[in-house]
DNA sequence: CTGGTTTAGTTGATTCTATCAACAAAAAGC
DNA sequence: GCTTTTTGTTGATAGAATCAACTAAACCAG
C-alpha cells in the first residue's frame, strides 16, 4: 500500500537532526540535538523537572539525567531546589541558555520554512494531525 | 504555526525503531533496525553494492561498510565479485536472509497496520505525499 | 602508456544516542 | 512505622553516526 512511507519519516527526522546539529555547531557548544530537545522542554515547561523531560520526550531517565548534567556543565541551565519535593530539582534556562534558545528558535524557523516549501497551510495541518495520530497509534504496544 | 510537528516525526521514527527491534529480537539475531533497512535495500536492488545502500539510505559509507560486515558475519547476505568492477562487490540475500526478510515483511505489515489505525486510505496517501515533499525539501542544504 | 583524479570500500577513532539494571533518598499510602 | 512508589543518579554496554586517513580499482586527459 504505502510500503516506504516510513522511509520518508526516517529521512525527515535524520535530516532535521543534522541541520539542527549544524546550527548548534555554528554556536560551538559541545551539545547535540537531544540536548536541544531537552532545553526546549525546559524552556516551555513551568517548574520543569528532569522527570518532565523524561515524559515529554519519552526518553530513558538515565539518558535524561546525563543530558541534564551536561547542560548544567555547559552552563545552559540551572538547578534549584524544589520547594515541595526534595527529590526533584527545578530546571531553568540560564541567561546563556536563553540566548541559545533564541538562536535555535531562529534556526528552527529557518528549517521549518525550508521543510514546508511548496506546501499549503491546509496540507501542513493535515500532515500534523495525521502524524500525531500515527505517533499515538505506536504508543506502548510491542505485541507483535 | 506548527511548532511541534517535528516531535511527531521523531516519535514515529523512534517508536517504529523500537517496535522493529522487538520483532528482530524475537528472532534472536544480533542485528538492529539499521541492518534491517540495509537488508531491505539489498533485497530490493538489482545487483546491489554497498554504495547503493549508502545512497539509498543516505548513510555514511563507513557505517555501511560495518553494517555489511555484520550482515555477512550473521550469514544474512553474501558477497560476490562484481563482473565489471573489481572495486565493488555484489550483495545478495542468503537463504536465511531471505527467510528473515519474509518474517520482517510480516512484522512491518503488522506495525503498518497498527500505525495506520483509524486513518483512511486517502489520508495516508496525502500523508505519504507530504512526507515525501518534506523529505525532499531537506535534502542537501545546511545553509543556515 | 603515464600520471592525476575520481570512485568504492575499509579501518580507526570518537561522539552521540539508547538501554538496562542497581541504587539512594524522599514522598506517599496504609 | 513500614512498605511501596516516585525521582533521580550511576555503571555498564550496545547501537548509530561522523570524520579522517587510506587502499585499490577505474577513469580520463594528454
Amino acid at each position: 500500500m504505502h510500503p516506504h512511507f516510513i522511509e520518508h519519516i526516517f529521512a525527515i527526522s535524520e535530516r532535521y537532526r543534522v541541520t539542527i546539529r549544524a546550527a548548534i555547531d555554528a554556536n560551538e557548544l559541545g551539545i547535540g540535538a537531544m540536548h536541544v530537545r531537552s532545553l526546549t522542554v525546559v524552556a516551555e515547561t513551568l517548574d520543569c523537572t528532569a522527570n518532565n523531560i523524561v515524559t515529554k520526550l519519552s526518553r530513558d531517565k538515565a539518558q535524561v539525567a546525563r543530558l541534564v548534567k551536561e547542560l548544567l556543565a555547559a552552563g545552559l541551565i540551572e538547578k534549584d531546589a524544589h520547594p515541595e519535593d526534595k527529590r526533584s530539582q527545578i530546571l531553568t534556562l540560564s541567561s546563556s541558555g536563553n540566548t541559545l534558545m533564541k538562536q535555535l528558535k531562529a534556526a528552527k524557523a529557518t528549517i521549518q520554512l525550508q521543510m514546508t516549501q511548496g506546501l499549503s497551510t491546509h496540507e501542513l495541518d493535515l500532515f500534523n494531525t495525521i502524524a500525531h495520530k500515527i505517533a499515538d497509534n505506536l504508543v506502548c504496544n510491542n505485541t507483535l
